[in-house]
DNA sequence: ACATCTTATGCAATCTTGTTGCGTTTGTTC
DNA sequence: GAACAAACGCAACAAGATTGCATAAGATGT
């Protein structure tokens, strides 16, 4: 974990970050893995691999305990669990909206994947005999920005 | 091995099975194997996993044929591979209809998929800027039959 | 501020799903 | 039936994710 001076903990004016808040209001503990991934889900713009929030976290924090906070974001509803089309979860903040109906964009070249909000989603497929909807997901396949362009990034991870 | 008795093949005495039928049309090499699991694939009437597959299937055929019969299968669109909630793909027969348009529904007790064919797809989410739509896939979430009733099952493979 | 109790963390080991390399077998063609 | 390429089986490997357990750190009461 992180170096953590006094100042840097809880004397700290300027902000008890958004995150903080959030996790605070479900009850449980304020640790510093759920601040600092939360932190990251909140500051990318789109849907992160659990590499990726292992790398953009500040301090060291080990790798399960990434996976066990992003477990449990994802059991908070904070956070919402996106399976890739190359096998690999990716989480991004569930904002209140997004509850019900929600629409990603996921590349076929790189598998990143957005979050798509203006969904005009009044669907509502027939379900046969006996089956329960809980909601829609739509995911619209395609090419991002960077990989229409030149030749594909394949990123992947 | 010429032209073949029924007999000596195998025991299904259905002559020349749609299966046979349908991967001689690809030109490529009419094997045991894609017979086997094309037939398996053929008779579900929902998405299949590997785990399911290679149980399905009758005579033994090894763990990595089948994966790579069911990457062949999916590489000639004969088969749709879905990524599921729990981290495993599953597969169906991929009918000519369902090319382009194409729901599922996934329950999220067991993780089971079943296709839905009525998709009333005449949806198009606006994308940002620069990114490309290759197709729209819809997800329905929620509990099949045998989940909403009773105890949940929790089957997941 | 300190003791205490509970929950989260770090580490190592393990599991699951899927892939790769390579020698052998099997379809297909001639 | 021979020859050749394409599939297959086996074993090893890889990556993502999970589990068990001892230790550390948040919260709470004094």
């Amino acid at each position: 974990m992180r170096a953590a001076t006094p100042e840097s903990r809880r004397s700290s004016p300027a902000a008890v970050s958004a995150a903080e808040e959030l996790i605070r209001a479900t009850g449980a503990r304020v640790t510093q893995g759920r601040i600092l991934v939360l932190e990251v889900l909140q500051a990318a713009g789109r849907a992160l691999t659990h590499h990726e929030i292992e790398a953009a976290v500040t301090g060291p924090l080990d790798r399960v305990t990434v996976y066990r906070v992003l477990d449990w974001l994802t059991r908070q509803q904070i956070a919402h669990k996106i399976p890739g089309d190359d096998r690999v979860w990716r989480f991004t903040i569930a904002g209140q909206k997004q509850a019900h109906h929600h629409a990603h964009f996921q590349c076929t070249d790189c598998s990143q994947v957005i979050c798509l909000d203006d969904v005009p989603t009044t669907l509502r497929p027939r379900l046969p005999a006996g089956y329960r909807s809980a909601g829609v997901e739509v995911t619209v396949k395609g090419q991002c920005k960077a990989c229409v362009r030149p030749a594909p990034r394949r990123v992947r991870r």
